[in-house]
DNA sequence: CATGAATGAGCTTTCATTCAT
DNA sequence: CATGAATGAAAGCTCATTCAT
């Protein structure tokens, strides 16, 4: 079909060639596939960078259903940044952890959150977007959820456990510990591009994620565990 | 190694070391300018945000000046990903660390890392950008650039002072123990307004950065400390 | 065969052939607005000197609308040529010739060719602005088009007509007639202003066309009349 | 070099990349080789499509350069059209053609034409470009030049050795022969990849050329032979 | 419920050209 | 004689979005 027919090039559909299924589509399915797509789109470009045009594309659909299921891009976004959420909390609900052994338990959240950013690389640029805009879309769609995040509890019930069995240190916010481990295992993530250029190594082989992992592991359990002599809390303390 | 890597913005001769005259030095204000004026609307709005018009309003200069010196949007962002790793290589060789005070040189060492990426959020937010197109500049910026960075290398040092004074362990490498300072102070700047909404509490505050930087440098400190008995290799060795 | 090439610019019903509304009408009136426009623009500049602003203006449209409807520029050039050799095999198809009289119908046929050429001087511009771009376009909508041009198949006819009349050379091609006719029809046309300059005379001039139309007419008849004795074929054959 | 130097990127040379020979180039050269890359640029463009900075590129030189010789862009398209007559009167002059063998000089005359514009394809598509300009530039440099083109002065001599010699029509004018020629060689030419599409075959093949030439030079000698009896100039003298 | 048509503002980039030594 | 710096205008094209059924 060439550029002189009667319908205009930039219609998606038409009555010839329309992707299949899209009319037979259910109004859900529609939603659900422009949400997914827009989840790749905006992980892929950006907020600014991630089209209308080409999330709709994506989800073989056409612009206009973008505003009817979602108003208007923004909108979209924080649908998008609701799902993501969404999804993480799922996958963090489906941890099994035996708090009779908080060692072990807590190898198993550094595992799961080390590789929970590695295998969903739209999370972890999805919130950078996020943060770009300084939060403007987290905020509507946070409200409704209770503001402690399902996997600071999980962290809480794992260092209690170890506190309580005496291994470890009981001075160590559930909140801060959380956040070094997310910390970790989101910069490997994040940034490795950048650190890959940076260091000349390649941070996405697997090798590499298991070394950090590991490192990560060891650092965060000596980090926490109860300590005979406490070494590091003021300088000079021990030496000298 | 590129020109503006050697040469300062403030630079007084061009490259054949003619002294300037009043219309070259002001076409390197012009250049310095523009830079000046990516970064901050770079890091504001990320690459696809930023738009031309607003660097160059920005500016006080007009678009075509940008294809001018930088020949296109992109070769300006490559300008930009250098300068700012040029500044932060810079400052980081400023730091004075008394090596033979392995502990508070590690403690300097973390306080820079986490101070630097909370006083230039634009480093933070063009690195963002840089990961999210996948590291596409950085390599043409990067490629005359040895591998290893000077960070790394100041941690080096400190590290082997450390062992060597017998308070570091031996088998940690700098290269791990650098990106686990950069991870904790970037992540914290890098989400900040995520995590805000997601903990309900506001990280920007002063008291919330101070808090952190020292959980993180405890941490980091217990982590690296030589262990009378080791605790956390295998699950379970110690305690059970 | 493409939309437009079987549906011309009036055409009342839309492709699945339903009656169209006022909307649609409108609609198909703004893209035949649109093309007849590109012709004159792109003819009296060019394809790289005519410019989407200027065809939109004389369209009384606006830019986007040509790339609602031809996707970009080259689109609406495509359309364009497409659009020109339509009406050139309409009026073609519209020659009335009486194959009783072979020499009537050839003169007739040089008469059309040489005129069109003439009456339809975007025709020939756009010709040439085509083959400065090296039939880029042309392959796009002549694809589905049958290969042997309809002016030739006339041309076909009125010389076997002549043959079988036993007043036309038997060993001339149609294909190669036609396209010396053409060759005469087009040069005049297409190089009138650097003729006229070159010759100190205006090509324009009716009576410069009708004497040039005269000479090629007197021409081509003896070139393909029967000729008692062989003069051309070999030099100093007949006349030494 | 990175787009962070100091020098922009949009310069063409600067002390230390600049094309060899540029400065130590004469002036002549410097004009010379603008005037040829023009002439390239030009023919491969179009005047609209053919950008001053391409044209410089071409010439490895600068932008600048092009309005210190030429003044500007228009006055460089005049001093390329007049160069590309020049030569073609050049090659002209240089036929040799045997007045004593009339049938045979105009062979060779139509030889050159029609392969002069099939190995100078810039020669016609650069009289294309100005006869889209309506001839606005061939005016200011055809002021100085004889008005009667040095071709139609070889065609006028050839075509009387031929009325002398008795073998060729007395009734047919230089100017009328040698157009017939020139358009039969230049609309082939010219127009080949239209016609290449048009006719689904390839015109720029070496046998196609031949077998034009062979065609053009039967129908052109037959044309101006004297005839023992007329048959063209009226409909049905001759038959029936 | 769904969609074709339309749009104004903005985007990045290239244009031919002049300024000021 | 030659050239680096600068520039306003315009280029082609994409943007998110609304209109009108």
């Amino acid at each position: 079909m060439t550029a002189s027919t009667t319908r205009p090039l930039a219609a998606k559909t038409n009555s010839v060639g329309r992707p299949i299924g899209v009319r037979e589509r259910s109004a859900q399915a529609t939603r659900d596939a422009i949400l997914r797509a827009a989840i790749k789109v905006f992980a892929k470009h950006g907020f600014s960078g991630g089209s209308v045009e080409k999330i709709s594309k994506a989800a073989k659909s056409v612009d206009r259903m973008i505003y009817y299921y979602f108003g208007n891009k923004e909108g979209l976004f924080v649908a998008v940044i609701d799902e993501i959420y969404r999804r993480f909390d799922e996958a963090e609900a489906g941890l099994e952890l035996d708090t009779g052994d908080p060692v072990g338990a807590l190898r198993t959240m550094i595992r799961f959150v080390v590789r929970y950013y590695r295998e969903h690389p739209e999370f972890v640029s999805l919130l950078n977007s996020e943060n770009l805009h300084r939060g403007r879309h987290v905020g509507r769609s946070m409200r409704a959820r209770p503001h402690a995040s399902p996997a600071i509890g999980t962290t809480e019930r794992v260092l209690r456990s170890g506190i309580d069995a005496g291994v470890f240190r009981a001075d160590v916010s559930a909140r801060d510990l959380y956040l070094l481990i997310a910390a970790a295992g989101y910069f490997h993530q994040s940034n490795r591009f950048t650190l890959s250029a940076f260091l000349g190594e390649d941070l996405e082989a697997p090798a590499a994620l298991a070394h950090w992992e590991a490192f990560v592991t060891d650092m965060v359990l000596r980090g926490i565990a109860v300590a005979p002599r406490t070494l590091a809390r003021s300088k000079g303390n021990t030496h000298g």
